[in-house]
DNA sequence: GAAATAGTGTACACTTATGTACAAAAAATA
DNA sequence: TATTTTTTGTACATAAGTGTACACTATTTC
């Protein structure tokens, strides 16, 4: 019951997260938003409540279901550790073509907003531990596999996110696929994680 | 000859780096600044000329002289290594211990101006070249006191990079100490530039 | 068709922020 | 003391941004 909205709701949801992307989440306001959107902010205020709500749905969104953030795309048969260096070596590779330079929008929000904005502070942290858990159980696949030595893998993990922040605000600077590349690589043998 | 300043502009360069440290280049506008100064916003132009020029002003501060980034403390009797995974170390330490958990001011402008803003990304980019130079040239030491063995120094400085950048990111999320000195210790290790 | 419901447009009453212009004040030099 | 130089305070004109209130419009259900 009731009016239809002007706008589809979800297209809107993915012009915003590339606003945020973009530009960074306090360089869109909501007046910014509204006019992208081509709509007025009494209609964005009504769909979204806030930009603090819009947030957390579109880093959701970004990053994937909580349950299942199958980034490497780990599957029975083939290598764990053949999945993360494929998987890096794409990244490299989409990093270096955005025009854009953006980066990831999870780990630059990390920058901006945690221990700066309270409310968003703890969606941050959260994605964060999330992360980390499921890089932690893909190298337990790994280990279980004999793919690698037996470690402190929350440590592993760890080392790994590290790789994956690195190579996302380094992309910013370094524009050279083959050397961010290079970089990743060189860190990632470094772990024992990289196979051909 | 003219009237003196009624504040210390050294002092202030130092508040005004406190303050972008804490919230952001963006988050610092000429008139928060002005007023955390206790100056007019007249004063406050016509010190500093703009926000842009005063940025550029407190990273090279941040950061020392372009000739000599000496963060490692290299001398000619002690191990390359040593210092390397001391100084480390020491940030671990230093990023925890802040309680507004700022990072580093200058990893934290890559991730908020380069490619976002015009006049500021060209002095980010060129402050992160020196670094990588500095970084690649106490490897060459390294190298010389055979402390590490022979490879492709650019891309072992760029991974000793990432490795910084990682732990700056990293500090603000994990806040423990000895499980963000024990992720970057195991970095180090995996890379070979650690020494107890 | 009337009532209920949900989206839209306009207005309000702010606060923040920009950079410049110009007069007034203070200090050094001539 | 008069002149020059620099800093300071106030004002200007304008744009961006906040969240809410309320009437208006479109749509569905009864």
């Amino acid at each position: 019951m009731g009016r239809h909205k002007e706008f589809n709701r979800d297209e809107a949801v993915t012009t915003v997260m590339n606003e945020m992307w973009e530009h960074g989440y306090e360089a869109c306001s909501a007046k910014a938003l509204s006019e992208k959107l081509g709509i007025t902010r009494s209609s964005f205020y009504n769909a979204f409540g806030s930009r603090e709500k819009l947030f957390e749905e579109i880093i959701q969104n970004y990053n994937g279901p909580k349950t299942n953030r199958d980034w490497f795309l780990i599957n029975e048969t083939s290598s764990v550790l053949k999945s993360i260096s494929q998987t890096l070596q794409r990244f490299c590779r989409a990093r270096v073509n955005d025009p854009a330079a953006r980066g990831c929008l999870f780990i630059n929000s990390i920058t901006e907003l945690v221990s700066k904005n309270d409310q968003l502070d703890p969606v941050v942290k959260d994605n964060f531990s999330t992360n980390v858990a499921y890089l932690e159980s893909i190298l337990t696949v790994a280990l279980e596999r004999g793919e690698i030595e037996k470690c402190d893998l929350r440590i592993k993990a760890l080392a790994l996110q590290s790789v994956l922040i690195s190579l996302n605000v380094l992309s910013k600077v370094v524009r050279d696929e083959d050397e961010l590349w290079a970089t990743t690589k060189h860190s990632l043998q470094a772990l024992g994680v990289y196979k051909e």
